[in-house]
DNA sequence: CCAGTTAATTAGGATGACTAACTTTGTTGG
DNA sequence: CCAACAAAGTTAGTCATCCTAATTAACTGG
């Protein structure tokens, strides 16, 4: 019964969540922040600055906005990010980090650190298909509405489905399933 | 490189647990709960009494014993949950789901029934290989420590490695990768 | 039988996260 | 071109989460 499967796939899936739960918490309490201001720390250093403010982050993390506007004063106050008027919208700014947020990051970016050494210790053919699975199932679970933010080569206008590859028109460039992005910086949405 | 595959499958998880605290939420404004609540509720549905006491809810969600005290006294006090003196140890209790408490697992449950659905649009090999890789890297995750509870078959005194197989001395049976289970009601930990 | 441990709770506090309402700025349609 | 609506961010107020520390009661082992 490939329901069962299922379910327990998903139960997997959920002790994963708990893992990477605990191992925020870890960080977190040990530099001060909550897992929150962490996560918006380790998004601003890893995206471009377009996405860097309150309204995006709020999508991305499935949170309102005064919870982000919060976060993001706590990080303010704390001296790790600094707060850059936009030139196109005056309401609105980028968040950036300061000297001191470029040094706590070095320090946050290691959290996943025992996830990807387990990962390490896995064969590299199950680790291909594992990553060829979960891409397809965050597409879908974008399409579903489940998660409201997507970057994924699926879901971009630049994208090509091949016979038994992908192709990318804006890298001009066929890409084999571990080169799908979740997260491209070149994303840009698909309209239908 | 490998390493980046890695490091894509953290952020690939990353956004899945995303999924789950989005899902979890959701569910939780619809019946006035709180996520933990939730889950308290879930876990209590779904596992051996002996499991449901205050002290083993906590391991469970890497929570301390105040914060589920808390869930379960509101839980209680809305009439989902009773509790039922252990007759082993007289300082601990046994939590069990009310009649109301049974009627709102029928909802619950369906919290992660999006996911289930997208599941069952992948190819069936690609979900063996995705469960085989994901109840290892549990595994794995349970040894660093990093998950502290355990009922993986990987960890349990009745199960034998077989060459290409698994095999488990209490059911006195074979079992195949999908077989494998992380959440056995027989589980006893090995102890080296 | 007493020292140490464990189960659960209480108390107190910081933080998380929400809704509602507000200010300011952008956008748009008549 | 401006009224009306929408959007960015904040403030205020509330409640739940989750912590640490301390407490009570009960079990356990030398």
């Amino acid at each position: 019964m490939s329901k069962e499967l299922n379910h327990n796939i998903v139960i997997a899936l959920e002790r994963i969540s708990e893992a990477f739960k605990a191992l925020l918490w870890d960080k977190a309490k040990l530099y001060g922040l909550s897992p929150i201001q962490i996560q918006v720390l380790l998004f601003i250093a890893h995206h471009k600055s377009e996405l860097c403010n309150v309204s995006h982050l709020a999508k991305e993390f499935n949170l309102t906005k005064p919870t982000i506007s919060d976060a993001v004063k706590a990080l303010n106050s704390k001296g790790y990010i600094e707060k850059e008027p936009s030139s196109v919208d005056s309401r609105s700014y980028t968040l950036l980090l300061s000297a001191d947020g470029q040094t706590l990051i070095q320090a946050l970016d290691s959290y996943s650190q025992p996830l990807e050494k387990i990962l390490g210790e896995q064969e590299e053919q199950s680790l291909n298909t594992l990553y060829a699975t979960l891409t397809k199932l965050i597409f879908q679970l974008n399409q579903n509405g489940i998660l409201s933010v997507q970057r994924t080569c699926f879901g971009c206008k630049f994208y090509r489905k091949t016979e038994d590859s992908h192709f990318c028109t804006f890298l001009q460039k066929e890409l084999i399933d571990t080169e799908i992005r979740l997260d491209c910086p070149e994303f840009e949405l698909l309209e239908n």
